[in-house]
DNA sequence: CTGTTAGCGCATTCAC
DNA sequence: GTGAATGCGCTAACAG
C-alpha cells in the first residue's frame, strides 16, 4: 500500500521492477487515486478558489483564462466563483473556499473593506487580489496603475488640441475603475490648466446602455464636448453609437477614448482608441506569484508582493485631432 | 463530537440548547468545518466538474454563468477546466475531475468521441453534456436544435426574396455548430429549389478576422452573394464590416443573419438579426438535470434526458428584403 | 437527544 | 527498497 503511494507520487525510492508492477496493476483494476483522500493526508488540495465578480463579463473572463492556463501549467484546478462585487457573497465564498481547504485565493472584486481584510486574515493559505489592491497596500495584487491609465488617454486627448473633453466615470466608490479612473482624468485636466466641470462628468455603470444613455445627455450641453473619455470600453462603444445614431461623426466631430481593449473595442467601427489593459496577463501574474507564496518560494515581504502590469495606448481610430 | 457534526449539518436531533452552546464554541474558537474530511467521510464533496473549451469566449462564460448561478442555488461548487476542444486536454480534465471526486460531470467540447463515452463510463457519477451531444444520444444532455437554428435562419432570408445565400462555415468535423449547421443551410435552400454551390460555402474557424476574410472572397464571386448566413455572430460581425469597408451596404446590398445572439450583436450597426441561443439557460438547466442526477431524483432513463430548448430569431437590421 | 465507535483512502512515519 | 501502523477530520451507524 505505501509503496503503491510512492509511485502514484513519483517517489523515487522504488525499485523499477516493482514500478513496473504496481503501474499493470493500476491498468488492470482500473485503479484511480481519490484526491480527497490525499488531499487529507497530505493537507494540500492542488486546487485554489477564485472570486470572481462575473464570469460572464470579458474582462473578467480574460482574467481567468489566464488564472487557468497558469494553474493548469502548475497542476492546481480552480474553484470557480461569481459573488458579484457584493460585500456579503464575497466573504461568503471567501469562507467556503477556505473551508474546501484550496491552497491559495485569488480575488477580484469591488471594495476591499475591514471585513474582507478579516476574512484574509483567519486564511492560513495565501491571498492574490487581482486587478485591485487594498488601500493599504498590505496584500500581494497585481494590477495596472488605473490611475495613470485614465491620465495617458485624457493627455492623449489634450495633446490632440482637445479642452472640452467630457468623461463617463464608474461609481466613484469603486476603487480601481471607478474613483482612480476618475482621479486620472482630473489630474490631466488639472496639468493642462483646464477647470473640471461638473456637468461634464457623468458616472455609468460601465454597461454599453449607460454609454448611451449619457452620452445623450452630452449632446445636450452647450458647449459640447469635443471628446469623450469613457472609464471602459462598452460605455465608449456606447457612446460611438449615440453619437453616430445623432449624425455626429466620430472622430471627426467628437472623439472617444476609453481603458480596457476588450476585444469588442476594434470590431466597431470606428475601432476604438483605448488604453489596453493586459487582462490575460493579470491573471496568470497573479496565479504565478501565488503558486510562490503557496510554496513559500518568495521571502518577500507582503509589501513587495505589488506588481503594477504595464498599460499600453492602442491607436485607432476614434480620436481625431481638433 | 458527533454532536457538533450535528449543528453543523443542521441535523434536527440536537436540543436548541446544546446547538447554541456549539455554535458560541465554534464562534470563540473560531472552527472551520473541513470539507476535504467531510468529503471523504461522506462521499459528497459538493462539487461538480465543469469541462470547457474556452472561458474567455463570450458564448462559453455565458453558459459557465448559467452554471455557476445554480449550481450556487444548491450549495455546489464548480472546478473549471478550460480543454479547448482538444480530445487530450478533455480526457485528461476529464480524470482529474473524477479524481477529484466530483459529485457530478458538465461537459462541453467539440466532437464527442468513443474515448470520451469510455472516460464517462468509467465514472460512477453523472454526466451532462451541455451545448453539445453525442451521436447515440446516450447522454443526457441539453442544447437547442443547431440544424433548425440555421435553417429558420436561411428560410427568413429566403422569404426575403434572397436566393443567392452564401454561408460563413463552421468545421464541418465540429458536430453542433459546424455541420448541423450547414445542413440547416442545405436544407433551406434545397427546400426552396435552390442549387447549393460550392463555391458559396467557406468554412471560418468562429473568430472575427475569418469573418473579414472569407467574405473578402465571396465579393470576388460573379454573381454576388445578397446575403450571407454566418454560423455565428461572430464571423457575421466581421462579414459586416468587410462590407461596410468596400462600401456595400449592410442590409441594402447585401444582407447579413447568423446565430447565436452575443451581446455584440446589439452593439455593432446596423445591429445584427440572429438567431439567438440561450446560452445561459443552457447551463442553467444543465446544471438542474444534473442536480436531479445527482440525487437520483428522476427515474428518466438517460434518453429521455435529452433537453432541447427553443432558439428564436431576434430580427434587428442586418437583413433586408431584396 | 447524546456519546462511542469505526471507517472513508490516502501519506507518512517507523521498522525491517 | 518494502511493508505495517498511525492519523488526517469528519460522518454514520450504533448504543444508551
Amino acid at each position: 500500500m505505501a509503496t503503491v503511494s510512492r509511485v502514484v507520487n513519483n517517489n523515487p525510492n522504488v525499485k523499477p521492477q516493482t514500478r513496473k508492477k504496481v503501474f499493470e496493476a493500476i491498468e488492470r483494476l482500473g485503479y484511480r487515486p481519490n484526491a480527497v483522500a490525499r488531499g487529507l493526508a497530505s493537507k494540500k488540495t492542488t486546487t485554489v478558489g477564485v472570486v470572481i465578480p462575473d464570469i460572464s463579463n470579458s474582462i473578467f473572463s480574460e482574467v481567468a483564462r489566464g488564472i487557468e492556463d497558469i494553474a493548469n501549467m502548475y497542476h492546481y484546478n480552480i474553484i470557480l466563483c461569481n459573488a458579484d462585487k457584493k460585500k456579503e457573497k464575497e466573504i461568503r465564498v471567501i469562507n467556503t473556499l477556505l473551508e474546501k481547504q484550496v491552497d491559495g485565493l485569488l480575488f477580484m472584486g469591488g471594495v476591499i473593506t475591514d471585513e474582507h481584510i478579516q476574512a484574509f486574515k483567519t486564511s492560513s493559505v495565501p491571498v492574490v487580489l487581482c486587478a485591485t489592491a487594498d488601500e493599504q497596500r498590505k496584500i500581494p495584487s497585481v494590477d495596472i496603475d488605473h490611475e495613470q491609465a485614465a491620465y495617458d488617454a485624457v493627455v492623449h486627448l489634450i495633446n490632440q488640441g482637445h479642452r472640452d473633453i467630457a468623461m463617463i466615470s464608474g461609481h466613484l466608490q469603486d476603487p480601481a475603475n471607478g474613483y482612480a479612473r476618475y482621479q486620472g482624468y482630473k489630474k490631466a485636466l488639472e496639468e493642462a490648466g483646464i477647470p473640471v466641470r461638473d456637468e461634464y462628468v457623468r458616472v455609468g455603470n460601465y454597461r454599453y446602455e449607460s454609454g448611451l444613455e449619457v452620452t445623450k445627455y452630452f449632446l445636450t450641453l452647450d458647449p459640447k464636448p469635443s471628446a469623450i473619455f469613457a472609464a471602459n470600453d462598452e460605455m465608449a462603444i456606447g457612446a460611438i453609437h449615440t453619437l453616430q445614431d445623432q449624425q455626429v461623426k466620430v472622430p471627426d466631430d467628437v472623439s472617444v477614448i476609453s481603458v480596457d481593449n476588450i476585444r469588442m473595442a476594434s470590431m466597431v467601427r470606428p475601432q476604438l482608441t483605448t488604453v489596453a489593459q493586459p487582462m490575460y496577463d493579470i491573471g496568470a501574474v497573479a496565479m504565478r506569484l501565488l503558486t510562490k507564496l503557496m510554496n513559500k518560494e518568495t521571502k518577500d515581504s507582503p509589501e513587495l508582493a505589488q506588481v503594477v502590469l504595464p498599460h499600453e495606448l492602442i491607436h485607432r481610430n476614434s480620436v481625431a485631432h481638433r
